[in-house]
This record gives structure tokens, sequence and C-alpha cells, in this order.
DNA sequence: GTGCATTCCTTTTTT
DNA sequence: AGGAATGCAC
């Protein structure tokens, strides 16, 4: 054995040692939270290019988010090489756009196709439900993409869906789905469902590409098996079944992406595609205390739909978990911050707290406290850069000059800046299929021009002319701090762009990358992150706030009335409490500010399900008399926060 | 065709 | 509560 492959198994637990070692057939790796789920990824694949001959050309690792994949590409070169690139590691749809970007032509999709986000999807529904007459109140266009969505998730065609319609919504939305498909291919542009749609089309049709990518991809590994969805697991499939190198890591007590159609399932279907899988477990826990763990455990044993690791920790103990009532959501934050300050007395910094809640919205009223207080954070998810009007507007004129096709970016910048173009113009132009030439002479946007120098220019220079040209700064510098906001935006997306020489590369990673913005500061200042449940997925704090822990927020209320959408909820806790390394507190309000009126809510039932010699109580007592009906009394002795401080909303 | 007032609708989670 | 979409006066 060689001295470095000895370094690629050192530190390593036996189950992780077998999972790195495999080399050949088919392979499960079940990784409970914080088992080392990333040292097996990455070290196998090492293991694959250094021991086994393998070239890293012939090694596809998809990930679910772009941070998943740059960690496992930065973690792989430093076990091989400082220059090390592993050209196939990324997103399922950044994968399959590269694919289809290479082959699509052979299905009739050209290499230059725009990706087009929720907003631009929405706004395409919005459309044709106005142009069929259809009751925008009945068929909202966010609940008929949804349901396109998962249509496509189910890899049913637009020709197919109505076969399978049921009822008066899904026989609208059979009218709606091919209709859309239409606009979507005369714009040349694709939603993000449709890359892995067409991917497995283009497979299906096509066996000599497949075989290609086939031969391509001898070795395949799959993050998060227990989030994909039909297409994607599907997709895996065809990958592999020429090699049978498939290689998935997953955990059905961590599935928590079924609303948009991921099936943990797909993990037991694994196990029946490839009966001779073998199958690793990963059930020690590097993460947490042995409090932290219990508490978790005791929470996902009350879901019955699939079975649970028996996760261990030799960190045995371990802080208890403080659950905080207060009376208003006001209290609530200030306790938090009362806490991180508390912290940072003893010597802990900002980085080591992390605030997760339910949903984006309630973000805000802890931003406002930790401004308040002088406390920074960074947050993660909430409006989205490239959601932003000033930002879509910039980009919308790169993507017509990319694509002139491009029908949503057209209807964006018409008449952005205000240029005299009307409703009744800009419809006559979109009746023209959005002509260059009669855009030309009725908007006088010089957009000819751009096209033809488009090759010859940078992305930046681009995007400077086209600034220069429409006046745009101007345009929306009335002298307001929001204005200068949106310059500054514009700026930083001027700093992204000059990362990009070619602006076909730029405008693919604004689609399928986040935001590059977040990357910028995300750890390199001493900060207390936000972000949501979801999004802390993979992460790991010190101390982890849990805010919000109400019935009707978490679980949410869209998501009590059935049994597999309040396990999911449950599972979402599950992850949310796994992040903590030493602390967790859970808080709720008594009653909070939600859509502008006063909401009254019980406490969550996932805090009853924790045993309770592992909980400190603190604040409003309401969780304990919730629990055991304690008498008056008692209740009043838990009172233990000075509620006298804080301000009711 | 533009700018302003009013209404409406949101917010569960995301590539 | 706050932003977006719609309706109404210039």
């Amino acid at each position: 054995m060689s001295e470095s492959k000895n370094n690629l198994f050192r530190d390593l637990n036996p189950q992780q040692i077998d999972a790195v070692n495999h080399v050949d057939g088919p392979a499960l790796v079940v990784a409970g939270p914080g088992s080392g789920k990333t040292r097996v990824l990455t070290h196998r694949i090492a293991n694959l290019i250094k021991n086994h001959s393998v070239s890293e050309t012939n090694i596809l690792c998809v990930t679910f988010t772009n941070k998943a994949a740059d960690e496992i590409k930065q973690r792989v070169g430093g076990l091989v090489s400082e220059s090390f690139k592993l050209p196939w590691s990324g997103t399922f749809h950044s994968v399959c756009s590269k694919i289809l970007r290479r082959d699509g032509f052979n299905i009739g999709i050209p290499p230059s196709f725009v990706i087009y986000d929720t907003d631009d999807s929405v706004s395409v529904i919005k459309e044709i439900i106005k142009d069929f007459g259809i009751d925008p109140k009945r068929f909202n266009p966010r609940g008929v993409l949804e349901t396109i969505s998962s249509a496509k998730s189910e890899i049913i065609s637009a020709e197919d869906y109505e076969g399978y319609a049921q009822g008066y919504y899904q026989r609208t939305v059979a009218k709606i789905y091919p209709e859309y498909r239409k606009r979507l291919q005369n714009s040349n542009a694709l939603d993000f469902d449709d890359l892995l749609y067409f991917t497995v089309k283009l497979f299906d049709t096509d066996p000599k590409v497949l075989e290609k990518y086939q031969a391509l991809f001898k070795y395949i590994l799959v993050d998060e098996y227990q989030d994909t969805n039909k297409a994607q697991y599907v997709l895996t499939r065809q990958l592999s079944e020429l090699s049978k190198n498939l290689f998935v890591v997953g955990d059905m007590s961590q599935a928590i992406y079924s609303f948009r159609g991921a099936d943990f399932r797909n993990i037991l279907n694994f196990q029946r595609d490839y009966p001779d899988a073998v199958i690793y477990n990963l059930e020690q826990n590097y993460r947490s205390t042995q409090v932290i763990l219990d508490a978790a455990k005791a929470i996902i044993k009350n879901n019955s739909t699939h079975i649970n690791l028996d996760l261990w920790t030799d960190r045995s103990g371990g802080d208890r978990i403080t659950v905080f009532s207060g009376n208003s959501g006001n209290e609530e934050v200030a306790f938090v911050v009362d806490e991180i300050s508390d912290g940072i007395k003893m010597g802990k910094s900002f980085n080591d707290f992390a605030v997760l809640y339910r949903t984006n919205a309630q973000s805000r009223a802890v931003e406002e406290a930790l401004i308040k207080n002088s406390i920074p954070y960074r947050m993660f998810g909430g409006v989205r850069f490239y959601s932003r009007k000033e930002i879509k507007d910039i980009v919308s004129y790169l993507r017509v000059v990319h694509n002139p096709k491009d029908a949503v970016s057209w209807a964006r910048i018409i008449n952005t800046p205000t240029r005299g173009v009307g409703q009744k113009t800009a419809q006559k132009l979109k009746e023209s299929g959005w002509d260059l030439e009669e855009i030309e002479s009725v908007a006088k946007i010089p957009i000819k021009k751009w096209i033809s120098k488009k090759d010859n220019l940078s992305t930046t220079e681009l995007m400077d002319g086209i600034l220069h040209d429409t006046g745009y700064l101007k345009w929306i510098d009335d002298g307001t701090e929001d204005a200068l906001n949106r310059i500054e935006n514009i700026k930083e997306l001027r700093t992204v762009a000059s990362l990009f020489v070619e602006l076909d590369g730029f405008l693919e990673s604004i689609s399928l990358v986040e935001s590059v913005s977040e990357s910028k500061d995300t750890f390199d200042n001493d900060r207390v992150t936000l972000l949501t449940a979801h999004a802390s997925k993979g992460l790991e704090f010190p101390t982890v706030f849990i805010v919000g822990m109400e019935e009707g927020l978490f679980p949410h209320s869209n998501s009590t009335d059935n049994n597999d959408d309040l396990e999911e909820e449950r599972r979402l806790c599950y992850v949310a409490i796994t992040r903590a390394k030493n602390k967790v507190f859970i808080t709720n309000a008594r009653s909070r500010l939600y859509f502008g009126n006063i909401q009254t809510n019980l406490p969550s039932r996932f805090i009853s399900e924790i045993p309770e010699n592992l909980i400190d109580f603190k604040g409003l007592g309401f969780n304990n008399h919730f629990r055991k009906n304690k008498s008056e009394e008692d209740f009043l002795d838990d009172l233990e926060y000075d509620r006298n401080s804080f301000s009711w909303e």
C-alpha cells in the first residue's frame, strides 16, 4: 500500500473505509447527519483517481446545490493535486444543461437556449391564462406552473398530460401545458424542469448519444439521493445502465424536498433496481453532543413511513436544549439577541451562531433585532440577487442580445427605461414575433448593433454599452437611498460579469448559480448566519437557534392535515436540530404579528416530542403548561424571563 | 401613454 | 406590513 493510499484512509472509521474502498458495482451509502458523508464522497473519488487509475473526466458527481459541488471539487483537489479539476461535478441542472448544449440539437434544442427561472415561467403562464380567457383567480399562475412542473418531474409530456389529467383543474392545466411548451420553444428557452426532462428524452430517443455518455461516465456518484425526483432517478439509471458503477449517498430521515417532486422511496427503488448493491451505513455522528442526538432521535422516531438510522456519538452528555417562549415575536428575537450577546461576552464569535426559521418571511424580525443591536449577520436565501428588478432588467438586455427570440425578456425591456412604448405597441411587437426591424423602428433600441458586436466584446463591455445607450442608470436614479442600492447591485452584477469572458457562460451561471454575492463574504467575516431550515442542510454550527417553533409555522399549517406532509416537517425539524454541534435553542411566541394581524399559536408538537429531561424551559412556561396541563401557579413559576423589558406588538 | 392611488395578495420550503 | 398589480385621472 502506497503512502498516498494510507493518507486517504487515515482518520476514517471502518464503515467509511469500506465505502471509500468501494470501486466497481452499485452501492448505497446511508449517511446520517454529521456522519462524514462528504468525506466518503471526496475520499472515494480520490481513491478512484489515485489508486485505480480512473481519469477525472470519467467521473460524474452530482449534488443538489452549487455549494456542495464546489466543496467536493475543492476537497478532492486537496486530496489529489492543486491543479485538479472535476469537470463533471455539479448540480443535476448544470450537468443536464451542459449535456443539452452539446447534444440537445439531436432533439431540436439549439445550443443557444436560455434558461427561464421561476419568475420568467410565471409570466409566460400568466399571459397564456389571459390569452385563453381562463379565470386567473381559480388558476393562479404559480400553482399552474407547479402542476406543470410536477408533470415534467414525472416525465409526462405536454401531449400525454391530457390523458393523466383528472378533474377540472388538471384538465384546464392540460390546455395550458402544451401552449406553455410552445411559447418556451418559440423563445428558445427551457425552464428548470425542462433541463432534466429533455435530457431524459434525449437519452430515450437517441441511443447513440446515451451510449456516448454511458461510456464517458464510468463512475457516477449522486449525493442526497433521497431528494431525487423521478426524472433524476431515471437519469441516473440511464447513465449507469452500462457500467453499473452507481454510488449513491442518502438518508431517508433527511428527505425534505417532496414539495418539488422528490421521492425518498427512490432509495428503495435503487435497492430494487440493483439487488446486488452493497449497502454501507454511516451511523457514527462526529458533530453533535449526545443530548442533541437524543433529542433529534426522539423526534424522528415518531415518523412511520421510513426507517431511521441509529446514530451514536462519543460526545456524551452536553448542554440541555433551551426552550424559550415569549409573549410576542419581539420578545422571542430579543431573547435570541441576548443569548448571542452573552455568548460573545464569553468569548464566542458571531460565526458560532446560526438562526434557523421555517419561512423566509420570518427573517425580517430577526434581522431587525440584530441590526438594532449592532450584531453582524449574513443571510442565505431571501430575496434572490438575480430576481431584483434592476438585475433582471439588465440581464434581459443581455439575454435578447444572446437570443433575440426571448419573448419574456423583450416584454420586460421594451419600455424599460420608459420610451413611449405602451401596451398597444408592445402587443403589436409581440405579435410580430419580436421582429428586430420593427423593434428598432418603433422602440429605437439599437439592438442589432449589439448583436453584431457581441462576439467581439467582453460581457462587461457589452453591459457598459447597453447601460450607456439606454441611460438606464440615470433613469433609475431618483436620488433616493433605494436607487443608490440598485446602482450598487448593478455594479455588483458588473463585477460578476467581469469573471466571464463569454456572454453565454455568464448567462448560464446567472440562471443556475443562486447568487454569487453570497459566496463573497460567506465565511471570511465574523457574522451570525440567518437561513431557512431547508437551506441549512449540510451545514453545521456550534450554536443553533430554531425560531418560530409553533403549530402552524413549524410544522407549517399547510402541512398538518396529511401524514406524509407532517412527516416531512418532522424530518425538517430533525435536519434543523442536527445542524448544532454544542447547543440548541428552540424559541416561540405566544402570539405574533403575521400578515399584519396578530395570531396566537400553540407551541410546536415537536417540542413535546423531546424528552423533558433534555430541556431547560425559559420565559413563559406555556410550553410546559401545554405539555402537562400544569396548574396556573406552576405556570407562573416558570416565568423566569423579564418580559417587562420588551415591548408588545 | 404616463403617473398616481387603490386594491389585492402574499409567504413553505428551491434548482 | 409591504410590494405588486390594477384602475383611474391627466
